[in-house]
RNA sequence: ACGGUUGUAGUUCAAUGGUAGAACGUUCGGUUGUGGUCCGAGAGACGCGAGUUCGAUUCUCGCCUUCCGUCCCA
């Protein structure tokens, strides 16, 4: 029987399963935290939905195919947004809701890219420019939170799209001509050049790359200068990157990203587009990335209990503590050496013996895996 | 999808056209009131299929897989 997992499908378990759940829970906790609802959507649907208005648009030439035993056309999601369309019916507005969830594309893989990926999205429909920022700050607090330098870049497609329409750009190469331009922070400006000559735009690349200033003559530039003020009252720092663009044709207004410092990697984007013509932000963090370069450490059970012949005792303080929110591993039919090997093992930090002593005099020996050293406590001193 | 690359225990690595070895991990024992040390024992592998050969883990081919690059990234 053959086990081994499909290409780009991995189990995740011990101190890595540990760390991913910890990420998770930092992000989701944030998500909370500005009034976003959780939201459960089914992993399959039907392939035109997923496909959505242009089915032959590349972004959705990856999704995973199946049927079912009705002939059904169906297929694994490959994000999240798309379902909104059906979430966002009848609700009150501005409607907030995260996700957390597989998503699945049948993709090449590569380091940090799996076929099977966790995604955590947070949108909100009937957003304005105010949320954009919030997303921004909510964005910032959770990479604070796993001690990741960042930066947050931003910028807004309609001052692409003014750009390339006042250069003259012919229309049918917009967009390829964004997707070029996207790529200056992975390839060489030389390189890209030469990309945006077949489409006759290299004269665009000395624009995108200028400074800042010379924005300020283009209409649109001024929702960068109105999406940077409410960036300040939330005390976010941005930066304007003119050609920051994000794959996604269904991008219309603000599109950010926000990069790791240290390291050249893209760990979150979003930006802002229409559900059922309903102006709307989002905001989505890719799990993998974020676990290659975060520190976060995951948390396993903090105590250990050992019955030494003290069954009974040993259940009821370890359900004692358990109800006061404490993990613990409850150990009854080890030997002490051996219970004490597997506590090292997993990282415990505290072991409590409960034997003839411990039950007697009602002080429970105490044990710091780290430093060895052992204390007599009462219960509530635990 | 294309080009290259890889494949031996759970992991990291050996060796070999004729019985496949180690380290770490794991299991058991020395050790039913004290672990990270030590000692002993056990389990555990040639990706799959075809071909060449008396005999293939080794050579050849196909598939799968690994990793890197390209395309793409919603």
């Amino acid at each position: 029987m053959k086990t081994q997992t499909v290409k780009g499908f991995q189990d995740f378990i011990g101190d890595e399963a540990l760390k991913r759940e910890k990420i998770r829970k930092i992000i989701l906790e944030q998500f909370e935290l500005y009034g976003f609802e959780p939201a459960e959507t089914p992993i399959i649907e039907f392939e035109e939905f997923i496909k959505g208005d242009n089915p032959h648009d590349d972004a959705v030439r990856d999704v995973f195919k199946l049927s079912d035993r009705g002939k059904r056309k169906l297929a694994l999601r490959y994000e999240f947004t798309f379902q909104l369309k059906r979430l966002a019916k009848n609700q009150k507005l501005p409607y907030k809701r995260y996700q957390i969830g597989y998503n699945f594309r049948d993709e090449p893989i590569r380091e940090g890219r799996a076929r099977q990926f966790i995604q955590c999205d947070a949108d909100i429909i009937g957003s304005s420019m105010k949320d954009e920022a919030e997303c921004l700050n909510l964005g910032k607090n959770i990479f604070e939170k796993m001690g990741m330098p960042v930066k947050i870049y931003i910028n807004h497609r309609k001052l692409i799209n003014e750009i390339l329409v006042d250069e003259g750009i012919e229309e049918k190469n917009r967009e390829q001509v964004i997707r070029e331009l996207d790529k200056l922070d992975k390839l060489s400006k030389k390189k890209v050049a030469d990309n945006l000559k077949g489409l006759g735009a290299e004269k665009v690349l000395k624009i995108f790359t200028g400074k800042e200033k010379d924005f300020e003559k283009y209409k649109f530039y001024g929702e960068i200068k109105e999406l940077k003020k409410f960036c300040k009252m939330y005390g976010v720092s941005v930066e304007f990157r003119p050609f920051l663009a994000r794959g996604l044709s269904y991008y219309n207004g603000s599109v950010f990203e926000i990069w790791s410092e240290e390291l050249n990697v893209s760990l979150c984007g979003g930006g802002s587009y229409l559900v059922s013509g309903i102006q709307s932000t989002g905001i989505s963090f890719g799990i993998e990335p974020i676990f290659r370069l975060s520190n976060v450490q995951g948390e396993g059970a903090n105590y250990q209990v050992i019955s030494v012949g003290k069954d009974t005792e040993a259940i009821k303080l370890a359900e004692n503590l358990r109800k006061r929110g404490i993990k613990v591993n409850l150990i009854l039919d080890k030997a002490i050496g051996k219970a004490l090997d597997y506590a090292n093992s997993k990282g415990v930090e505290k072991v409590i013996f409960v034997g003839d002593e411990e039950v007697k005099s009602g002080k429970f020996k105490v044990k710091d895996m780290k430093s060895g050293e052992e204390k007599l406590l009462k219960e509530n001193k635990l």
